[in-house]
DNA sequence: TTTTGTATATTTGTCAGACAAAAATTTGTT
DNA sequence: AACAAATTTTTGTCTGACAAATATACAAAA
């Protein structure tokens, strides 16, 4: 049997979790916390509302490893299922992650990771194709916009060889999305604005079935190489405004190619 | 006991939860999930995935109540422990709520709610500030900018009313903030884009607790309510240059008392 | 001494059953 | 028909157990 008293076992080397918990225990009488509320939260909630304090306030960093499950069952004063609610929830937010006869983690709290459920925010509502076009287009214009000014020759370099490599796809709908995919990637990750990535990506997401069917029509890969081309050859020449208009261009031709494939779908 | 094949007991008019995930379990089988991945996801993270799938597809909407666990136990063909914690994670995120003796609902799947429990993260660093607020100024100066085109009179009218209302809270921090969210969300919804808005609400309620502080600052308020003003009066005036001008400057103001205040908090 | 393979122990993942507490439903009464 | 009480349903929590994967310790070989 493990010993929770001991250092060795726990997180950090300050503080035992237990002391932490402890702390957190108090804090929380002292605030009164199930004087006025409507809903008592269930333990699971508190827990995780717990661990989350720990992190803010630095108690838990980023790669600790946790406590054993029993360890933090006792630390906590509750059994098993609800502390495995609550563990389970940070994994799925991407704040804790686990593996079968490991041990509990805390990621790298990367801002990607992070803001990912942006994600889930776009893809909820049904909102038709202009709207959506129009986002992309304030979006992804600006993104193009800060690659220009911030992307190093490498990912200016590699955002071109993608774009070329398009010309292979001519005949595989399926590998030249995958390559889409990857090049919109590179534009983003040269902006360097990593909440405004992760919406385009939302974004592209969202519209990807559409684009399935868009992109199986004849011609409409070659334009759209074409079109990719011509966008990394302006990030390539620090050519902002060429850049733009370029996507604009790009934008506008995905645009109608999916409109059509809709209406193609629907008679 | 209740049948599970009775569609009153279960999700949505068309059809039943059951159904869904026999759809969604044969998807899978196509893909070989299983096949080339490194580490298997467990059954929690699995099944939050496919009720995320089926909310992002439309299968499951805002304020849908779900089957009992009981059903989505057999539905999913796994015990109660996994399904609770998938739930449970969901709940935190803010997608599902639930109340004892109650079943299970989707929520309003509203910005606010689903940002909440990961602004406690994203709001620590200097440099992700920027990149928030770089992101909010790309979104909302297009956003204003289109509310300065589309937005009819009673909606300017509407912002302009919201903007010098303002006054009344020069010593009023919360009510302020109320205010000051209802004039955003004025503005947004003159600018005629539901993505675009769902963004902006979004990025705005990431930095809500930095704000809470900014604004209990002495003079913050009054600076932010005459550029409200002002940027309403460009919004009256349809004078789209002037209205991104002063709300350009807004944004500044706003940027660097939040900084202040995160750098005082930190002391 | 270092490395490697194996056996053991630890730890998470999943299941089953049970009871308490709150809500929803039904029933009985006015 | 409307209201109140009793019953059923449903979620919240606990306990115990076993399987599966990992981490650790140890012994054997280079």
């Amino acid at each position: 049997m493990a010993d929770l008293a001991d250092p060795k076992n726990l997180v950090g080397g300050g503080d035992t979790f237990a002391a932490i918990v402890k702390a957190q225990k108090a804090a929380e009488a002292d605030l009164g916390f199930a004087g006025g509320t409507l809903v008592r939260p269930s333990i699971s909630e508190q827990v995780s509302n717990r661990i989350l304090a720990m992190i803010k306030s630095g108690n838990l960093k980023a790669a600790d490893r946790l406590p054993t499950e029993q360890q933090m069952c006792l630390a906590f004063g509750i059994s098993r299922p609800p502390l495995r609610e609550a563990l389970k929830a940070l994994t799925l937010m991407g704040i804790l992650e686990s593996r079968q006869g490991g041990r509990y983690m805390v990621t790298d709290l990367s801002p990607t990771r992070l803001v990912t459920p942006f994600n889930v925010l776009l893809s909820v509502p049904d909102h038709d194709i202009q709207v959506q076009f129009e986002a992309r287009a304030v979006v992804e214009l600006e993104l193009v916009r800060f690659c220009v000014e911030r992307a190093n020759d490498e990912q200016r370099a590699r955002i071109l060889a993608l774009a070329k490599d398009g010309r292979t796809f001519y005949e595989d709908p399926v590998g030249f999305r995958l390559l889409d995919a990857e090049y919109h990637q590179a534009i983003n990750e040269g902006a360097n604005n990593t909440i405004l990535s992760t919406i385009s990506e939302g974004l592209y997401n969202v519209a990807i079935d559409a684009r399935r069917l868009a992109s199986a029509t004849q011609g409409v890969i070659d334009i759209s190489v074409d079109q990719h081309i011509r966008v990394a050859e302006a990030i390539g020449a620090h050519d902002a405004t060429a850049a733009v208009q370029a996507y604009q261009e790009h934008l506008d031709h995905v645009l109608s190619t999916t409109i059509q494939a809709i209406h193609e779908l629907s008679e």
